[in-house]
DNA sequence: TTGACATGATACCTTTTGGTATCTCATAAA
DNA sequence: TTTATGAGATACCAAAAGGTATCATGTCAA
């Protein structure tokens, strides 16, 4: 059930739906309160809201007939874990230049 | 000359860009070197290091009559930083990467 | 200079994507 | 029950994306 890291990067790639996610922050809306926020069809919003359901970036909960969709707090974690592998090479190059800067430092 | 949040994300949307920026993580590479990884046409690997470069991940750095594909250290900013809206639900992970990603463009 | 080779650029094709329109279903409300 | 409304599902369309093939260009080497 968890989100593979390609879902949650297709996700976050269209700017209609970081929007999306940026509202839902603030408080979980129905489909119809989110459509409300943007110039165009219920049926377009429903579309990114299922695809940022599918990276696992939000939850889609019924309640009667309408649906909530709230953030899913832990949805962005496919695509961090991902990110922070550059973390650590990153990381590791800075510290060696840094290592290296300090020795030719002292050495003078 | 800053990149786009949306350059930015777009670049990563696609498996074989995230790929060829792990590659890129181990050493640069010319452009014929990175296709050789890749069961596709070198004209298509170089449109994947082009939507790289417009993202800002990556530079390109001509070399005689070869390119230099490089990783760009801090191109992820802009994703990361957009990352870091969702304060509430981002993790300690986001924090250290962030630092250390910033960290690393003061060293210039 | 000539030839080989890495890259650049263009045209073209197929699939995916972002969007609309429309119809149906389920549920809340009169 | 009847009606209105929120959501699901489908068909359809234009544009973007990912890929190939092909030709042109610049540079290294003989």
């Amino acid at each position: 059930m968890t989100a593979l890291v390609q879902d949650c990067f297709r996700a976050l790639s269209d700017p209609t739906r970081r929007e999306i996610l940026s509202l839902l922050g603030g408080h979980s809306m129905t489909i119809a309160e989110v459509a409300g926020h943007f110039d165009m069809t219920r049926a377009a919003v429903k579309k990114h809201l299922s695809i940022l359901q599918q990276g696992g970036l939000i939850t889609m909960q019924p309640r009667g007939r309408e649906v909530i969709n709230r953030l899913e707090p832990g949805g962005l974690s496919p695509a961090i874990d991902w990110l922070s592998h550059f973390d650590t090479f990153w990381d590791d190059r800075l510290t060696a230049l840094k290592g290296a800067i300090e020795k030719e430092q002292t050495d003078d």
